[in-house]
DNA sequence: CGGAATGTTGATATGCCTCAACTAAAGTGG
DNA sequence: CCACTTTAGTTGAGGCATATCAACATTCCG
């Protein structure tokens, strides 16, 4: 399987194209790059001419403090091209990392715009890949400024698994999330301790268990409620608005 | 002078545009509408078929919390398009209201897809305007993850200076921001005692000052490190990679 | 097998929330 | 124009969630 289908399956999610959309983006060249766990992709203030398309394993973007801590933005995976915003915007204001071993395949900008004048529809399902990026940023505002820690973290778990479902990267009912406690505390503005007691107290609901890098959903419409989850905000209702 | 004028200000604050880019824009057909103080113009679930160009006044997206209360998320100034998403997003997953007596513009979706069709360029300075919306989320959640009350203040009353000058909105010294302390709260993850309290702090620091709705900055540079503030995430360095 | 990274648990400290009383300003109607 | 109500802001006291520090247990990996 080409790398194209990875991505073309990412747009159809969300986006309805034609058969001539389709091949047209399987024409667009790209290079294979394996990343190592741990690994900077691009950082910030980098200035790149191509953007990546996650092929395999998961990354993530995000910002570092004057102290030299983190704090996670997103975590993308297979079919995500997470730095999308670098085709328009010059200058990376955050960085990427691989957050396990991974591949991507970085694709030329000007392949990429030189694509959407020739097929708009084509461009508009890249934008609203952004767009729906968006939507996940102003989520994470909501759920780290607003919901206390327990539902912070479930929330956090119904995203993932609900994206992982939906990308039906989750065939076995293990859902992978390759992230240490340190990370989930640098996502969701806590620190380890406090990440590891609540753990353990979600543990205890019988709605969810994470360890050594899975999640075990045991009662999904529990979860929910846990988290104050309702998934409208990821937009993936399938072919809607073109 | 048309509200084309306004918006197109706001584009070539990052993009550079043709003369038959502009041309092209300012055959864009639009609704005018006064909104009062306090009233929404969209809602959560709401399926827009326009997208609003604010003209006078301040516009702001919110989430709703089960409680009612409200996470804002950001604020728009003339010439922005707050609701831009709705081009490609069927449904509103937040809220837009004013915060003080405005006037926006309503343009069908229809006009605006079909000039993209036909102006690539002018779609890609659309899609970079929603770039840099998503880069302001993203330094969102990390100013309220990451960073104490004070930082957090000094951030905000950074972000929106800075983002006035350039905007040109900010004539004579005092900058207005029609916010009050509960609203800045409902911003930046905190309780209105807290923000009188660091406010009272922020004003000893002879950086800034705010009451009644206006902004004093006395001392930027000082008030950029009290407020960790790098504009860089605001990709404001006009007409590159237009 | 040994060292590093990761996770658990406890004790202490603290920033901020909540509640509450009060002041000040602004908007409304007689 | 003034009394009344509402909204906005200040300040204080107490309590709680969570940060921080620290010791220990566990797992991972070369």
């Amino acid at each position: 399987m080409t790398w194209h289908k990875t991505l073309i399956t990412k747009l159809q999610q969300h986006s309805k194209l034609s058969k001539t959309d389709l091949l047209a983006i399987q024409t667009l060249p790209g290079q294979i790059r394996g990343i190592d766990k741990n690994e900077d992709i691009l950082r910030q203030g980098d200035k790149p001419m191509d953007s990546a398309v996650v092929i395999e394993g998961m990354v993530a973007r995000y910002h570092t403090a004057p102290s030299g801590g983190r704090q996670y933005l997103s975590y993308h995976h297979p079919g995500d091209m997470p730095d999308a915003q670098t085709l328009f915007l010059e200058v990376m204001d955050h960085s990427l990392c691989a957050i396990e071993k991974s591949v991507i395949v970085l694709v030329p900008h000007k392949a990429i715009t030189d694509l959407f004048k020739k097929n708009p529809d084509v461009g508009f399902a890249f934008w609203k890949e952004t767009l729906i990026d968006a939507s996940i940023f102003r989520e994470a505002i909501t759920n780290n400024s607003s919901r206390d820690l327990q539902t912070r973290l479930a929330h956090f778990f119904c995203e993932h698994f609900y994206r992982a479902c939906k990308a039906d990267l989750t065939k076995p009912a293990p859902c992978r999330l390759p992230l240490t406690q340190t990370q989930l505390g640098e996502t969701l503005a806590s620190s380890l301790p406090s990440i590891s007691r609540t753990l353990t107290k979600l543990r205890k609901t019988k709605a969810v268990d994470f360890e050594n890098g899975y999640l075990h959903v045991k009662n999904w419409k529990k979860l929910c409620e846990l988290g104050d989850f309702n998934p409208s905000y990821l937009h993936l209702h399938e072919g809607q608005k073109g």
